[in-house]
DNA sequence: ATCGTCTATCGGCGATAAACGATGACCACC
DNA sequence: GGTGGTCATCGTTTATCGCCGATAGACGAT
């Protein structure tokens, strides 16, 4: 455990005591706070599965932007990536998309049941 | 008026063909992607209401930046205000933050059955 | 070997976020 | 009136985001 004070880790800026699942949390849901990611992950699991191209046309965005979007879904372990030859194959990862749901629907319930 | 092309509405900047529920979407999630934002939802719900200085002795962060988490978190709809005498009252809004979670969850699900 | 295509990454730019201190408004109380 | 506590806002600084064009790597086809 690195006595670090800012322990970046991928997460926003964070208070010295704050709960780490809440950076967690915050990590993912950050990954999920853009329109166009959102749309993103939709058409993704529209289309079962992408290439990086596939989204360029479906959105006006330039090539490097969307790729961008995407390793950043990546990253947060929304999305899962396989190369496949000179493609790049780009899923949605159901499991990690359903344990974000949980994760708010447990931070929306621990605030009802708190009082 | 100027004819913007980008309309902000307070929203992260999104691509023109963008679904408007994604922008919602998006914009409440944004204020919810801070770990301390998450914390500071908690702290309300278990006290049921609290007034900024409470919030500022927990978390070691400034009364100001307080303040403006608190009010991101009202402006997204999260948390009501009630200003009480020199005091002001934060709760949170249970009914917004279960919207939020049932629209993360119609999210996933869209995923999901579109398969 | 040389194209053309698809990607990822780099560098840069403008805009926004996040944090803080300082200031002033407001209220309660002596 | 003066004092002390609470709060919102302003102004500043720093870091990050979002976007793009340009570039280079990898691959298939000619």
């Amino acid at each position: 455990m690195t006595e670090s004070p800012f322990e970046t880790d991928g997460c926003r800026p964070a208070p010295r005591n704050c709960d780490p699942d809440s950076r967690v949390v915050a990590a993912r849901l950050a990954a999920l706070s853009h329109p166009a990611r959102i749309e993103i992950i939709k058409h993704l699991s529209a289309s079962n599965s992408c290439c990086c191209r596939e989204v360029v046309d479906r959105f006006d965005l330039a090539q490097s932007t969307v790729s961008q979007h995407l390793k950043i879904l990546v990253e947060a372990g929304l999305v899962r990536f396989e190369p496949d030859r000179q493609r790049s194959r780009y899923a949605v990862d159901h499991a990690a998309l359903a344990d974000v749901s949980a994760s708010v629907a447990a931070l929306v319930n621990s605030c009802c049941s708190g009082r």
